[in-house]
DNA sequence: CCAAGTTA
DNA sequence: TAACTTGGG
């Protein structure tokens, strides 16, 4: 998924209430990947209506969406469109796991193996379009605006972070930097907790903010090298070299200045198209046609969608809108009780 | 993932 | 009231 630059980058905590009034551009289609992904049972069956239709990516929008509200988040959901040429190997390998983790999830479940199960079922996770239709309808009920990006999701949430349209983007991936966006959160989530990747065990999770300009100094690289050492490592445009990662990729560009040059110094052979993958970073397909207007919810209509449609308990989505009626109001009330009790 | 109930 | 568990659809 994206490219490995972990190791290059020191993130900083920071709080939800942080965020009080920022404009967020978030990676829709990772957001929605990562409900379905993990919003499952023990044995790894995602949540599904009577009509046997899977709805764990509408709950955990809904939900978390709705905690944005009320925390004075202002989200703005940034969908993929057509993906570049260049994508086309790494979807074609994702769909091959994807087949192969249905089958292993079917048979961990046969041999009881639910931990197993669960894992599979995860990695078989796929988000038809379908999903992302109705997850959009969802967010144009909540008032909250989503754009449809000509190309890649997280091209056009950087470029509209350059602008200055949004305060900055949210995403698991750390593509986003590579595409310029100047400040990039992750696991922007209200629960703070979180399952280690295969074993059930729950840590806590800190919302954490990265800068473009921090990874840059930090490293003492510029953003064009930056792009040159996740072309090394691999992203999902292009293969990396096979042993190199992060940390020599960054040895590298710093030792030759560019890739061009680490490429004839260190005599590796790289037979893919450079220059037409540092464009799809530096200039990707991206619009201007977008207006970000954040409105009153219509109660009706998610009532509709979610209770009718989708078996939601009414009461719970009474409760989440009751919650987005009462913010700005109850909210900062309930800070100042909080700290008068202090004293 | 999040909400809500239960527990220490 | 924070920590933990379970159910959600």
């Amino acid at each position: 998924m994206g490219v490995n630059i972990r190791d290059l980058v020191k993130p900083n905590q920071i709080s939800l209430e942080e965020l009080n009034g920022k404009v967020i551009a978030i990676d829709g289609y990772n957001a929605l990947y990562q409900f379905l992904s993990i919003i499952r049972q023990y044995d790894g069956t995602p949540l599904i209506d009577k009509n046997n239709k899977i709805t764990s990516h509408l709950s955990g929008l809904f939900y978390r969406t709705v905690n944005f509200i009320e925390n004075g988040v202002k989200p703005v959901y940034v969908f993929d469109g057509k993906p570049p040429s260049l994508k086309i190997n790494t979807i074609k390998t994702r769909e091959e796991i994807r087949k192969e983790s249905q089958e292993k999830w079917s048979l961990a479940v046969e041999a009881g193996d639910y931990e197993e199960a669960k894992k599979f079922a995860q990695a078989s996770s796929t988000l038809t379009r379908e999903m992302v239709e109705e997850s959009k309808k969802l967010l144009k009920f909540m008032g909250v605006p989503f754009i449809e990006a000509p190309s890649e999701g997280e091209a056009q949430a950087a470029y509209m972070n350059m602008k200055g349209d949004v305060w900055a983007c949210a995403s698991q991936d750390w593509d986003s930097l590579l595409f310029g966006a100047h400040r990039l959160v992750r696991n922007l989530t209200v629960s703070g907790r979180r399952k280690l990747p295969g074993k059930p065990v729950y840590i806590k999770v800190e919302v954490e903010l990265v800068t473009l300009e921090q990874v840059l100094k930090d490293n003492n690289i510029t953003r064009d090298q930056l792009i040159d050492i996740g072309i090394l490592v691999g992203t999902d445009y292009n293969e990396g070299v096979k042993g190199i990662g992060p940390k020599s990729a960054l040895n590298l560009i710093r030792k030759y200045g560019s890739l061009e040059k680490v490429l004839e110094g260190e005599g590796i052979k790289f037979d893919q198209p450079l220059d037409e993958i540092r464009i799809l970073f530096k200039k990707p397909d991206v619009t201007d046609n977008y207006t970000l207007q954040w409105s009153q919810p219509n109660e009706d209509q998610i009532i509709d969608l979610l209770h009718n449609q989708h078996d939601f308990s009414l009461d719970r989505i009474k409760a989440a809108l009751d919650r987005i009626r009462e913010h700005g109001k109850s909210k900062p009330q309930y800070r100042l009780d909080q700290y008068f009790a202090k004293g």
